[in-house]
DNA sequence: GTAATAGTTCAAGTGAACTTGAAGTCAAGA
DNA sequence: TCTTGACTTCAAGTTCACTTGAACTATTAC
């Protein structure tokens, strides 16, 4: 088996080994084992981080990755707690989606306008250019929340 | 017309006055005419606050919105500037899409699942539950970029 | 008149997520 | 042997995005 050391892991994962031992000390991840003093990682660990660094992107704060990983000591109503979390994640995840469909338009569009600014292109998009909607009728303002 | 105070603004948006006055301070937001002292705003500020609040969900930093939205005093290149930014970030955008998608679809049968946490859920989803992606064969990880 | 409410500026404080620095250990190579 | 590089711990520092506090002004209600 091929163990990984901390700035191995570092490297692939594309973060700083202070960021390893600080997700550590948070319970996100896992002790690992030791080779004179120093952590040996398995490459599934990749795995973890991959998912941590994702999820963080998309908003999830490291304390609410911890509950989600179950690395919590709390064990009474851990299994409900954790899927509690994760439908409200869920939900939002899905908000997310549709802001994120709306900006991608958006800067699409702004992008073709021309305009001097984004500020500018907020109007220009709805009033000059392609409508943002599917309805492009009228002085509709783009809101997205 | 109806020019709104400060905390009338900082109600409909959402936020507190003084997140206001400080993306006033960062020029996020334009500086407005006084009466008696006071900032009065025309309702189409919420808009501009509708946008930073989704962008910086999206991950923009409020740096980059003061950027992007032109107030910058850098006349010079402003224009390719600024669409130089817009581009990346429909980038960003666009992968943050995929990421949510695959989140979502990971939340979704992590809960019908039934797993004690989402760490056990990660190898779970995968190994018993449906399928993630459109090939459900084999110990394929969730690897999420 | 006075008390409550909402606004003002400016400096300092806060929480999250790390990073950096100091001081030390360990193994490999010239 | 001695230097280099990567690791260790722990405390303190940094950046971002605000918030809070102090001291003040202005309007409205009683």
């Amino acid at each position: 088996m091929t163990l990984l050391t901390i700035g191995q892991v570092a490297q692939r994962a594309g973060i700083r080994p202070s960021a390893i031992r600080y997700y550590e000390s948070l319970s996100l991840l896992p002790k690992v084992p030791r080779q004179n003093g120093q952590r040996r990682y398995q490459p599934d660990v990749l795995d973890r981080l991959a998912f941590i660094q994702v999820a963080q992107q998309l908003g999830f704060s490291l304390k609410e990755l911890h509950q989600l990983l179950g690395n919590a000591a709390e064990e009474s109503q851990l299994a409900t707690r954790w899927q509690t979390l994760a439908s409200r994640k869920l939900a939002e995840v899905e908000l997310l989606l549709t802001q994120a469909q709306t900006m991608q338009q958006l800067l699409h569009q702004g992008l073709r306008c021309g305009c001097a600014d984004l500020s500018t292109c907020l109007d220009c998009v709805v009033a000059n250019c392609q409508p943002i909607g599917e309805k492009g009728a009228g002085r509709k303002r783009v809101r997205m929340h």
